[in-house]
RNA sequence: GGACGCGUAGCUCAGUGGUAGAGCACUGUGUUGACAUCGCAGGGGUCGCAGGUUCAAUCCCUGCCGCGUCCA
């Protein structure tokens, strides 16, 4: 028996436990067409964060459908070595265990360390997505730093060198003084900093004058090389060539003529130091006379370089900056300070502010393989959904920068490349085959590693065998979705799209579906400084997994972040709470998981009309999935759930049930049939629910039968099922009519448990033939007891079961004929009444009908005014023309009704 | 400065060239069995502002205002 409280937790981790154990996420479909999806590997020390939630139910809810439809569905899984934040994570516990720090342990010992913690914590994100339901091929669980990652990688490396597609290069690179290593640009934020513009006097050596240049970072005035104007300032035309007296070096250095000087800002001059700033690099190219001066350590301390007095080697670049400042002042060079918010860089890791510093570091010739990664979004090998993402991917792809690969860190994949001590450079696979190559010469490695997202680039076909021709690897690339943060298409999607194409050939994946951010409440970014995050296990122990991936898909509408309210959850465990019980209804009275994927015959309205619902919702749900809504899944199988199902299929099957006695028609053909019919809908409910729902329905699904999996079961054939258009309109008259009648009681405060008598005012025959067949449906939602009809005679009145009784005594106390002292509705094509002398309010009655006529008069002129405009009718659609006169005679017939209705009451 | 997105009921969001929708919240009411994690009924919006196109604009176009994100 479905117990009486639904309690997710109960069943949740057990279900996922037997589908593990069983092979459920990865049964065999040699024959079937795959469908394969590759996961954003989580980081393999981190912990499941709500935004991961989101993604990995996304895909968990395409994996768990395209399974329920036969395709061969396997989703990717595993983790990634994270290079900087693991390396940073594990620095920071050997600190808090006060233990020998990374640099005292040395190279070996510290990756031992991390390595400890890896198999310590490496347990917890995988162990999360299992709790959220995520269906993954376990089996096939990777790491980008396992075994055969490590040989992708390494052979990536090998044949981007040879093809002259990665080199070493020295340039300015975005160092970071903290981490003490180079990251690329995608890792720096810039952000606005209140800072200052100091304003300095150059003095000219030949004391003929000076030229006030202007900076936010005077300390680099040490390493300046020169001074450029604007080559048309007519203000300066005449210094270039003249040299300046460095006021602190000592140096002389020229002023130079360079467009790169902006005659708007400040004075138009600007002072050059080519060794810490990329648009000064960018000067000394086109000047390379002008030199640089390297004045920055790796910790960016002023280190001793070329007319940098003693007493400023050794200083922070932020007491640099003081001192250079106070030694200016004190020689009356400061021209003014002026306040101004500033744009600086900052690390996204580390969070100080980045240096451009000159090094030697490797470099991916990016543009050269940006070339095919476009191609294949234009050409739409590859689309974004939604679209709009590909003119984001279009504008960095086309404006792309060499990629800085090298990493100073020492948890990585370390770089395949050996020195000898001339300087020369060996690139292998192996260090044997670089030895070979140098011949008998001392070499040593590269003591750097590469970035994470150079090995997170090849997860498509890394994780599949390649480079080994595996069957895996013909099978499921190219995959055919991503689902990602919008956030990562350039880290990560851009990058996966050239090396996919490089190396195999073929774009990685046919789709790339990407979501927004979710948000706290307010719609404010979450992060753990601000306080904001949510733990999406502790959701999950609050409501259950099935609540909080139902919120997250329902709440996904493409390109929009989620703002997450926990209300929403709430909401949704809810709606869990009632399919259960609707689930203990239907077992309790004999409703059981039915045995074919095909619905039972069925002759009654109410069946033929619920086999329509659902016909009509598995449309609209495929549809969703192929137009990636989301939001669109969830509302409509909500909709079928509780809305149709629970709300008016199950009421109007009761009575047919024969859960009780004397309320009509519970034969039994009747009842067989629609237990029949009832567990079929339910079932085709459960599985439809699976993809977002999957634990509740699973369960659902093995109480209410003994059968297989519904994991592994079978969606729906829509296109065979049948639809009655005829028992939708009687339903859907059935169910207004009720709606109406229930208004009216409510309206004009008729208890619920007074039963009123109904009698039809001038019926039509189907409406009689219609009140015939649902006489216990209505008896029971409407709370009516009798009923009469007027065409018929009084004496044809019935009771809800259908007995007919004589009606003259309640007729002759209304001295023969209708008196109209009642509640009048006005519904369809006919008017009917509930009598209820000296109950009723007629004031109240009559303010009612009131309110009912000149809602439909309005509409009643409106459409008249649009049919009495020949510009309407002439050039409208004539569907739209037709439908305004369909719905002008609708609307004008109704008004009459009531009218006539408020006249009775007089 | 460039690009993109958003502005619809108190809140969070769907939506459509032809009389505005959902969930939550709110109001009233209901409990001798599926469900109070609920039922029934109800109130609530000049669809940011101003123009334009159209027989008809919340929807298409232009401008403006406000908010957000990315890039420089």
């Amino acid at each position: 028996m479905i117990d009486k409280i639904f309690d997710p937790a109960s069943f949740e981790q057990r279900w996922y436990a037997h589908w593990e154990t069983s092979g459920a996420f990865r049964p065999a479909r040699p024959q079937a067409q795959p469908f394969t999806i590759v996961i954003p590997p989580p980081n393999v020390t981190g912990s499941l964060h709500i935004g991961h939630a989101l993604d990995n139910t996304l895909q968990d809810v395409l994996i768990r459908w395209h399974r329920l439809n036969g395709r061969d569905a396997r989703w990717v899984v595993g983790t990634d070595h994270a290079g900087i934040a693991t390396q940073m994570v594990v620095e920071r516990r050997l600190a808090e265990a006060q233990a020998p720090s990374r640099t005292a342990m040395g190279r070996e010992a510290f990756e031992a360390k991390v390595w400890e913690w890896k198999a310590e914590s490496g347990g917890t994100i995988t162990r999360q997505l299992r709790r959220l339901g995520a269906s993954c091929d376990w089996q096939n669980e990777r790491f980008t730093m396992d075994e055969g990652f490590n040989r992708a990688v390494i052979k990536v490396f090998v044949e981007l060198y040879n093809q002259k597609l990665l080199y070493r290069d020295k340039r300015l690179v975005n160092w970071d003084p903290k981490l003490k290593t180079a990251i690329s640009d995608l890792e720096v934020e810039t952000r606005e900093v209140a800072g200052s513009f100091t304003h300095i006097r150059y003095p000219l050596a030949d004391g003929s004058g000076h030229v006030i240049v202007a900076t936010t970072r005077p300390e680099t005035m040490l390493g300046d090389t020169c001074v450029a104007v604007h080559p048309e300032d007519a203000r300066y035309t005449a210094m270039v060539g003249k040299m300046i007296a460095h006021p602190i070096t000592g140096r002389q250095i020229p002023i130079i003529a360079d467009e790169w000087a902006d005659p708007e800002l400040g004075s138009g001059a600007v002072k050059i130091t080519p060794a810490h700033d990329f648009n000064d690099w960018a000067v000394f190219e086109r000047h390379r006379h002008i030199g640089w001066i390297n004045i920055l350590d790796a910790e960016a301390r002023i280190c001793a370089a070329d007319g940098v007095p003693a007493d400023y080697v050794g200083l922070s670049r932020e007491d640099a900056r003081k001192k250079v400042v106070a030694d200016l002042d004190s020689l009356g060079l400061i021209e003014r300070i002026e306040q101004k918010t500033i744009q600086m860089p900052f690390g996204d890791r580390s969070g100080v502010v980045i240096e451009p510093w000159l090094t030697d570091q490797w470099y991916v010739n990016a543009g050269e393989l940006a070339k095919q990664a476009l191609a294949a979004v234009q050409d739409g090998r590859t689309q974004f959904v939604p679209k709009t993402w590909e003119k984001t991917y279009f504008n960095w792809m086309e404006n792309i920068q060499p990629w800085c690969v090298s990493r100073q860190l020492w948890w990585g994949h370390r770089i395949p490349a050996w020195y000898a001590a001339d300087g020369r450079v060996f690139v292998a696979e192996t260090e044997a085959e670089a030895q070979a190559e140098a011949g008998d010469v001392p070499l040593t490695r590269d003591e750097d590693v590469l970035d994470t997202w150079f090995s997170s680039a090849l997860w498509p076909f890394g994780t599949l065998g390649w480079p080994d021709a595996t069957p895996d690897l013909a099978r499921h690339y190219p995959g055919d979705v991503l689902v990602t943060g919008f956030d990562i298409i350039f880290f990560w999607v851009a990058r996966m799209m050239m090396q996919g194409l490089h190396f195999m050939d073929e774009v990685p994946f046919r789709t790339v579906y990407c979501h927004g951010l979710v948000r706290d409440a307010k719609g404010q970014k979450m992060s753990k400084s601000k306080g904001n995050t949510v733990d999406p296990l502790g959701l999950i122990d609050k409501y259950g997994a099935d609540a909080l991936r139902f919120t997250l898909t329902a709440m996904e509408t493409q390109g929009r972040d989620i703002k997450l309210n926990e209300s929403r959850i709430e909401g949704y465990r809810n709606f869990a709470t009632k399919l259960w019980n609707a689930a203990r209804f239907c077992q309790a009275n004999g409703i059981e998981g039915s045995t074919s994927p095909l619905p039972p015959a069925a002759g009654q309205a109410v069946n033929r009309w619920i086999i329509g619902e659902v016909k009509a919702t598995a449309r609209a749900l495929e549809q969703a999935i192929a137009d990636y809504r989301f939001d669109a899944y969830a509302d409509a199988i909500y909709r079928l759930v509780w809305n149709r199902f629970c709300d008016w299929y199950l009421e109007l099957i009761k009575p047919l049930l024969g859960a009780k006695e004397n309320d009509g028609g519970a034969d039994a053909a009747v009842a067989a049939e629609t237990r029949a019919v009832a567990g079929w809908a339910l079932d085709q409910l459960l599985v439809m629910l699976h993809p977002v729902m999957p634990f509740l329905t699973e369960e659902l699904w093995h109480q209410l039968a003994i059968r297989d999996d519904l994991i592994l079961a079978q969606w729906v054939n829509s296109a065979a099922l049948p639809e009655d258009a005829g028992a939708s309109a009687d339903i859907d008259w059935l169910i207004g009519l009720i709606s109406e009648v229930r208004s009216a009681r409510t309206e004009l405060n008729v208890p619920t448990s007074a039963k009123l008598t109904m009698i039809s005012i001038q019926e039509t025959d189907e409406f009689f033939n219609r009140f015939h067949t649902f006489k216990g449906q209505i008896s029971r939602l409407a709370g009516i007891s009798h009923f009469g009809f007027s065409n018929r005679g009084w004496g044809t009145a019935i009771n809800a079961s259908g007995v007919e009784f004589d009606a003259g005594d309640m007729v002759a106390a209304r001295g023969g004929q209708f008196n109209g002292v009642s509640i009048q509705i006005v519904y369809s094509d006919t008017t009917f009444a509930l009598p209820l002398d000296g109950v009723i309010d007629i004031a109240a009655e009559k303010a009612r009908l009131e309110k009912a006529l000149a809602a439909a008069a309005k509409e009643r002129d409106a459409l008249a005014g649009r049919l009495n405009n020949p510009g309407f009718t002439e050039k409208a659609k004539p569907e739209a023309v037709d439908k305004a006169r369909e719905d002008h005679a609708a609307r004008s017939a109704e008004a009459e009704r009531l009218a006539a209705a408020l006249a009775r009451l007089g």
